[in-house]
DNA sequence: GGGCGATTTTGCGTGGCACGCATATTTGCG
DNA sequence: CGCAAATATGCGTGCCACGCAAAATCGCCC
């Protein structure tokens, strides 16, 4: 039941997002101006005010939206899949399908790599996109519960999990971006981080 | 070395901190004007921006300096502790001493709390403080590496680590002030919170 | 297929904020 | 004691978030 309404809303929201984050990327942050934004989209000023409270908000929102599919993934796993191959896998996809694929492209555009990263060291930006995880978070955290039959209320358990789950991805993705020289595949990566975390992160012996 | 200079400096950013932490808890956020805390502090509204750059940083910086202090602490605990024992005790000092503890005050002052609360719960600043939270983080993922011998460049291994550190004790915070019903003591829940981070978050044998 | 009610967009106005720049004041140190 | 460096302040500017009310839009039901 998507009426036409609702989609045209979720499309200004997008182009708003994707809008917000092109020309901060091509520009800077503070080069940008919501003016700016909403003109690029064909909205006016106020509009943009109606979908964001802030120019960071709007950076922040398709990463939101892609943190929150995680949660939604989760609950398609088939139930008798072991809790952390489940999140691993529901991790998994959001890297490798889907048209969003484009928002952390493939090396070959330096130039945009390069805003990409000056964006994000953006303190304004960090605060807002946190955020975004943390309200990610939380669905996940609910999702993790139902699956293992704990109560979000009373036990801590889904709440660790969703936590370590998130900075699995996040730790992840820093490091892709960190190390983009000879970029290892971000699938290995976060493989590697779960298994790590579902491991208890024993100190290394050497 | 502590210079006369740069320990006012601190003293006035301390004291710049609690009185936003102060007015906002009993006025609410969006009642309090950076010229209130100024002049709260007796120090003119310009300077406020010398030492923060948004009312929500000076809210967060008390948090901020408190979350540093646990990175501190590791590195103070014996090399030979095994790693998991050492970042739990770290943890545990910023609770148990030092009169900070005043920040999250025992019931008592139902006002106060549910000001607190009510603080926490303002978006602007649960993106800030979130972001002092990374901050500390990456300082405690340094720690970890010193302590382990990983290196910080080529593995994922103390940032996951201090990720899950951070997250055991965000959650036992969050869990704490939520139930304040009968407040399970603080200890306790970081205990228990990173006990379970560090046996891998097993699923719970129903 | 046409009008109606609900939703959305827009313009305008207001209060406040972040910060650059120039100046005055303080402070540590020789 | 006096100077150089650090810090505090005043002022001005551009931008932003948002309340409010008017206008445009659109789905829907008859």
């Amino acid at each position: 039941m998507t009426g036409l309404r609702e989609r045209k809303k979720a499309e200004t929201r997008a182009a708003l997002g994707w809008a917000a984050i092109h020309l901060t990327a091509e520009r800077g942050y503070d080069n940008v101006r919501v003016e700016d934004i909403a003109e690029a989209v064909g909205v006016s000023p106020r509009t943009f005010n109606n979908y964001f409270s802030s120019k960071a908000e709007a950076i922040a929102s398709r990463h939101l939206d892609r943190s929150l599919r995680t949660a939604a993934a989760l609950r398609e796993r088939p139930a008798d899949e072991p809790l952390w191959a489940a999140l691993t896998q529901a991790a998994l996809e959001q890297f490798t399908r889907g048209p969003e694929v484009e928002a952390m492209p493939s090396p070959g555009h330096a130039q945009w790599v390069a805003g990409v990263r000056t964006m994000l060291a953006e303190p304004a930006l960090q605060g807002e996109r946190l955020r975004a995880a943390a309200i990610a978070e939380a669905e996940l955290a609910a999702a993790v519960a139902e699956r293992t039959g704990t109560d979000l209320a009373t036990d801590m358990y889904p709440r660790l999990v969703a936590a370590a789950a998130s900075a699995a991805v996040a730790v992840a993705m820093q490091h892709y971006l960190d190390s983009a020289d000879p970029p290892a595949p971000i699938e290995r990566l976060i493989t590697d981080a779960f298994t790590q975390v579902a491991a208890g992160l024993p100190a290394p012996s050497h």
